[in-house]
DNA sequence: TGTGAATTTAATGTCAGACAATTAAAGTCC
DNA sequence: GGACTTTAATTGTCTGACATTAAATTCACA
């Protein structure tokens, strides 16, 4: 492994570049000690605190993990799902936030995805999901509930339905569109009876589940998808509205 | 913005951590300047190295950018589109092959996404993702193509099989999931019928898509996931077998 | 001979200070 | 007023040192 000196990108960013094609080139594998930084920086013909900023960055993508010690050192580490998970939240929350992405396309885009899973939740659900479900449901009844409890309570009967399909991979892609849809769930206030409303469909979607029946689960979650994006639409059409007075008001 | 001395996590850590919860919060905003490396140090109450660890663990998550000069500095990223793809698709990448995830799994999800895409991308393609799929089912019966170049094909159509539904976030989950399976697929060769069958699918799809018939794009990708889950399961189980009689041999 | 404490050692984590490279802005000369 | 030069601010990199950690080793002692 060698890096090119007159290249003007950083040198730590050439390092962790060349090291993150061995990993994910499978020459570096799982549980593999890399060489200690005093070696790597020998390699790269750079200094140590050089090496230690390219570690940093692959450390930063959960790529590597160190160890202190004697027999420390860092250590190809292997991504677990919760680390994926994790990932996957903060890259899809920050895109949503940072590119003015419109709530009709982050939802639309949500329950499309959701959709993709019915037909497998409603074939593969166990006791534990359903039960899941059933206790969400139950929350969001409670009254006195803060909007943003209701939308965690949301996201997590949300959650349950997607796992529920049974396929992790399909549970991680999912777990950034659905978690990263919450800030823009909490930007809207629920009545009593938006949040009826969005508890008897929740209702219908947890019964096709536990009937296993896969239309209907897809059916529930387009009539769910019709229902937010409808009161979406009023709570941001009444925004504007006000704006607008404010605007007037303010000439 | 404070950290604690005797946290036993990396300070460089920590002090990425602060910013990112500012960023993520919006206390910092997209294209404002943080403090130099110097002033941050003198904040933290730390060395330049480590703030400049910390500066690089943001960096590698695409949340900051640098600039030298008199008036550089670290400044808060927008988060691009084709940034976020990028760190996708690597985690999806590094996730499937880190943890052996098994090609039947993978490809289920794979073709659940897509489908999610379907009845979208019938309303909404473009002359554009008609040309393209075209162009690579064209592209996919040309002589002497070797498999790693039609699986990138595969790759292309499917791309714009899922671009044609119009939403940024859509392509953009997706774009992980595709692109994630090209090395599993790699490791599948096609023989001519098998090609043949996989291109006489691409064509129906693309045909549906053309017709705007989305419960049609829904069963032909159906079909191909089928087709490809078969395929898959006759050469495994041909390596299988090999192995067994090497290992007998062996004996 | 076995065991537990002390020592050694190898590695990462942190620091201080310096210099190089880059870039924009200020200043200067014609 | 415009082109050139200087200056200042900032990141990029290096050197060398010390602190901290944790495993391996040594060694005294029962």
């Amino acid at each position: 492994m060698k890096i090119d000196p007159t290249n003007p990108a950083d040198l730590s960013a050439q390092i962790a570049t060349a090291i993150r094609d061995a990993i994910v080139g499978g020459r570096l594998i799982v549980d593999q000690r890399l060489p200690s930084e005093a070696e790597l920086a020998e390699q790269f013909e750079v200094s140590r605190p050089t090496v230690r900023e390219a570690l940093k960055r692959l450390a930063a993508q959960s790529l590597i993990r160190t160890q202190r010690g004697a027999t420390g050192g860092a250590f190809v580490n292997r991504l677990s799902f919760p680390d994926a998970y994790d990932q996957q939240i903060t890259t899809s929350t920050l895109l949503l936030s940072m590119n003015a992405v419109s709530f009709e396309t982050a939802c639309e885009a949500r329950y499309a995805l959701e959709r993709a899973c019915a037909p497998l939740t409603a074939q593969r659900r166990t006791a534990d999901h359903l039960a899941t479900m059933s206790a969400e449901i139950h929350r969001q009844t409670q009254p006195g509930l803060t909007d943003e409890a209701f939308c965690a309570s949301d996201v997590a009967f949300h959650r349950a339905l997607v796992d529920g399909a049974g396929n992790p991979v399909l549970s991680y892609q999912l777990a950034g569109a659905v978690e990263a849809m919450q800030p823009l769930m909490n930007m809207i206030t629920f009545t009593a009876r938006d949040r009826a409303r969005i508890i008897a469909l929740h209702q219908d979607i947890a019964n096709a589940v536990e009937a296993q029946d896969g239309a209907a689960v897809t059916d529930g979650l387009s009539a769910l998808e019709a229902e937010t994006q409808g009161l979406a639409e009023s709570v941001f059409a009444a925004r504007a509205a006000r704006n607008i007075g404010k605007a007037d008001a303010a000439t």
